[in-house]
DNA sequence: GTATGTGCATAATACGTATGACGTACGGGA
DNA sequence: TCCCGTACGTCATACGTATTATGCACATAC
């Protein structure tokens, strides 16, 4: 027998509820019932134990996708990211990969590779297999925009369901720090990326440089793809501008640039300080530590999933949320020399 | 009409091939032939024509759980990991994802919660809505064992496909080059996790050692959970020892030994040496840079979606596969002071 | 006039589940 | 005897698709 291949293939096809039913000698639809817990006065006890004893021998499973043709719902959620290299998304997608969990539901991942879905990867989901999505710095196609199903993460578009961190309130605190120091030379090392969050960054140096009577304009900035290499090769145009410090849209760029600092021999923060935006893990073991503005990636997800969820069940929460962005000050921020 | 609601809910429930085949005046499996490309010299050009135009037009996309359940197959495989938050691990995500999208596949991903998953999300995802598995330093329930639709990434059991580094020589090299600068005093900051790529790392440091007359049982030893905070404290408790150079299973926890470092005023490398371990992408940018071992974790996921592809697709192609692991040796690393 | 194609399209079915509408047997009350 | 209620299950159907077998004209060949 053990030559036969077909008694391995077995195992590839799990048994059906009809297996499950033949062997313990009732219908299909009581095996449904009994093994979804609706048989209440409906199937003697003995024979329900039958059919679950049946269903563990066979190691039966429902099959999904009949499921959800059935019920018209596969629990499961789709995330979307622009790219899932970036650790912080894995913050996100662990918050909300948990909160998933707890009602039940599976996270299907997906890369739109920046924005170079267009409409591709996310066809490839509609129409059946998720019930819901969250997007994550992804805005959506026109087909979505109305969508109930959709939710936004670090994005907003009119009267849709979004979750995003205060970043105006991060940015301007990391801003005011550097001018309360002293600080009239203030460059910035931007990130290279057309998104909301980013475009708030830049928003809250322009007011508070405005309000501090430092023209804007005037200051060095720079534009770099986000990535340390990449950031070190900007970094060095920068610092031949002699600013006395430098805004970086993200911990990965301020990396880049305490590699172009070491380059050039010049020293954080008694040359120049700097401040990052994510507060990543490696963050306070940069030498000198990295001033940056922390978010909390997990409760981010976790929101954005909570709130999809209760738009799927039929409530209707609250539009948006913001959730905090915090500046922590460490070691990489000082008064100018002079 | 804007009034009623029903009007947008049919924005939800997406059209059907028969909505397409009432729109077009022919029938359903007409619909099914034509947009499957399977209605070569079946279907007049014309009709063909017609239904395209109203695909199009009613936005129909073929209901995948019905697809699923026809076929028999989801075109999704599921990437199974004990940690999303490990940074390591998004790039074997990315890696298996692009090799995915280019087969046309999707990945569903599930956090099992470093082993707390014992059947359940395992559960979850059995019988119907993936085509296969890819598990992550992830051990397969008996269950699995034997399916031929899992390939191990990161473990090794008997008689499965897999892909892992060729940890061996990366942890090998490291050591050699500690024992060739003529440290004889060396510790090994571990990861308090019970994977074999971690026991690796061990069996390469008893050999290597012993090979240099280093009694490997006399060397400080100390285990800590991945993550810089733990692995901080740990170090502390190892610098105790005085060693004059320390491995550490992880780039991360090589973080936590230069915070401690720095706490006690022991200087890397003038009075310490250490060699991390992954190349993650801050390494470089520590001060001083890190000697770590670099693994290629895009290629490993890569390498693990086409060997369960080639499974899937009836192919029978080389059972267990090994990627190089190289040592990058930077400035972390010198020779002991005496 | 009957067989033989051929070009075009449809009917019928199966995938595996969940569920609302029915059956059947039995015991009790009138 | 007839009717009805209850306890225990089953039947039939629908979800949306892919596919095999079948049908129907109409033209061609003999």
């Amino acid at each position: 027998m053990a030559a036969f291949p077909l008694i391995e293939r077995s195992a590839y096809q799990s048994a059906t509820s009809i297996d499950v039913a033949r062997c313990a000698g009732v219908s299909q639809s009581t095996v449904s019932l009994v093994l979804s817990g609706k048989a209440q006065g409906r199937v003697s006890e003995a024979t329900q134990e039958r059919v679950r004893e049946c269903a563990r021998e066979l190691c039966y499973l429902p099959n999904v996708a009949a499921q959800t043709l059935r019920l018209g719902t596969s629990r499961a959620v789709a995330l979307l990211v622009p790219d899932v290299t970036n650790p912080f998304f894995s913050r996100v997608l662990r918050g909300a990969q948990r909160a998933a969990q707890a009602a039940g539901y599976t996270v299907a991942l997906v890369d739109t590779g920046r924005g170079r879905w267009e409409e591709q990867s996310f066809q490839a989901l509609r129409a059946g297999p998720v019930d819901g999505y969250l997007l994550f710095q992804v805005t959506p196609p026109d087909e979505l925009a109305r969508d109930e199903r959709v939710v936004l993460i670090e994005t907003e578009a009119p009267n849709r369901p979004s979750v995003r961190f205060d970043i105006d309130a991060g940015a301007t605190a990391a801003f005011e720090h550097l001018v309360e120091l002293g600080h009239r030379r203030i460059g910035h090392l931007a990130a290279a990326w057309d998104a909301p969050t980013f475009h708030a960054r830049e928003a809250a140096r322009r007011r508070v440089l405005g309000d501090a009577g430092i023209d804007p304009g005037e200051q060095p900035r720079v534009t770099t793809p986000i990535g340390i290499e990449d950031a070190h090769a900007a970094a060095g145009e920068l610092l031949a501008t002699e600013p006395t410090a430098v805004f970086c849209d993200d911990d990965f760029i301020a990396a880049g640039l305490y590699l172009a600092a070491r380059d050039q021999g010049v020293r954080i923060p008694g040359e120049l300080s700097v401040v990052g935006f994510d507060d990543m893990d490696f963050a306070r073991v940069l030498e000198p530590a990295l001033t940056t503005v922390a978010l909390d990636g997990e409760r981010l997800g976790e929101t954005a999933f909570d709130l999809l969820e209760a738009r799927l069940a039929g409530r209707k929460p609250r539009k948006r949320v913001v959730l905090p962005a915090e500046l922590l000050v460490r070691d990489s921020t000082a008064a100018p020399r002079r």
